[in-house]
RNA sequence: CUCCCGUUCGUCUAGCCCGGUCUAGGACACCUGGUUUUCAUCCAGGCAACAGGGGUUCGAAUCCCCUACGGGAGGCCA
């Protein structure tokens, strides 16, 4: 039996946290030993046992007894965290802590602690932390990915974060990474947990997250979309459901994420898209666009069915007969349309778009 | 300053506990080629790592030691 500051200070903490106590306490309510704090804040060094484990991993086990003294109540009066830390575990009956490795060193102190109060201590595990993208030290609130608002604001999906995050510091064992929260809890276990730290990398958690952004079905893809959207100013609120999944259809197997969807599509809404220099520049170096175009244009006003395949046909018509094949067209078609080099199909790209707004485009294009 | 933990491609990692099957595997990124009207899709290929040194051993990424580097905790943050 050893006495000490620690068992003293518990029982004077358990006084207080008993409303039948009446003996003296501090201003702020404690109830306090006659020493000084300093004094009760003094603890005992224990031989390390079981308990003082660090890691459930690979059998491998930390040891370390606590041999330093520690503040558990500052000068203030005010508890400090190692203290609050424990009376919290105590009163929510805590039986497995799980933390990061941040607390290795933390968990023999609070081991003391829970020997203190003569409460069994729970059982510790450590997890790696995650390091900063760049620089060096431990990602902590202000850095970047830190903050799920932020994924959230810009559009990554839960899935995919989830998903990336549980990759970080742990891993299956096969080859397997994408899997849902389901698969993830199932598939857990210490044993798979990593022992070093891991650099967070927002290019891996962006292509999961590409992945599971082209798996949704369009009715989510949509949904999700629509407020993105909405926030870059390229679509209306009252935007028109049908023809907003109809463009999405097409653009969604493109979208590498919702982020910079407005880039991709933007185009599909307002007649003020960018032009891209470079991708004109280079369509030009092959032949008049606008020679090719005013070819074109006529059949694009007379079609009947202002559909992929009829025009596709339509288009093929005209070609054979200028002893051209139909894709001479595409990037000048493209082009006038769109302001860009690449994107869906043309042929559904211009369907959707809709006759008025593509003959607009390109009378506006010739000038 | 003290104590603790870690170190495999640029990054996340498999392999390490139970040495040989590892000319070290996968993924992201990057590069090349193919497909495609285009493209941020898709397919194929490529680049690229056992921190360094010693030891044990027939044999070490794997076991032991040292060094270096990284990370964490403690000096009344949580």
């Amino acid at each position: 039996m050893r006495p000490s500051g620690c068992v003293l200070l518990a029982c004077a903490i358990r006084a207080s946290l008993d409303e039948n106590d009446n003996g003296p306490k501090t201003p702020d309510g404690w109830r306090t030993p006659t020493n000084t704090v300093r004094d009760v804040a003094r603890l005992f060094a224990l031989p390390s046992d079981a308990e003082q484990t660090g890691r459930e991993h690979r059998g491998g086990r930390v040891e370390r007894a606590e041999e330093m003294d520690f503040v558990l109540v500052r000068k203030d009066g005010s508890p400090g965290f190692h203290l609050v830390n424990v009376i919290d575990d105590i009163t929510m009956g805590i039986t497995h802590v799980i933390r990061g490795e941040d607390h290795l060193s933390n968990a023999s102190k609070h081991v003391e602690l829970f020997n203190a109060f003569g409460v069994k201590p729970p059982k510790f595990a450590h997890i790696p932390l995650i390091l900063k993208e760049e620089g060096s030290g431990k990602m902590s609130k202000r850095d970047k990915g830190a903050l799920i608002e932020e994924y959230e604001s810009r559009g990554f999906l839960a899935v995919a974060v989830r998903n990336y995050i549980s990759l970080l510091g742990w891993n299956p064992k096969d080859e397997r990474e994408k899997m849902d929260i389901d698969e993830i809890i199932e598939l857990f276990d210490f044993p798979g947990i990593n022992k070093g730290n891991a650099r967070f990398d927002e290019k891996k958690l962006s292509a999961l997250n590409a992945d599971y952004l082209r798996e949704l079905n369009i009715e989510s893809f949509t949904f999700l979309a629509r407020p993105i959207l909405n926030k870059a100013g390229v679509v209306s609120e009252d935007a028109d459901e049908d023809y907003l999944q109809a463009v999405l259809t097409l653009c969604q197997p493109k979208a590498r994420s919702l982020e910079t969807l407005s880039e991709l599509c933007g185009y599909f809404f307002t007649d003020n898209y960018a032009m891209d220099e470079k991708a004109g520049s280079k369509i030009a170096k092959k032949s008049d666009p606008k020679e090719l175009l005013g070819e074109v244009l006529p059949i694009l006003e007379s079609i009947k069915s202002f559909d992929a395949d009829s025009l596709k046909s339509a288009l093929e018509t005209h070609a054979e007969s200028k002893d051209q094949k139909v894709f001479a067209y595409f990037p000048a078609l493209r082009y006038a349309t769109s302001g860009q080099a690449g994107g869906p199909d043309l042929l559904p790209m211009l369907a959707v778009m809709g006759r008025e707004r593509v003959v607009a485009r390109i009378k506006q294009f010739i000038g």
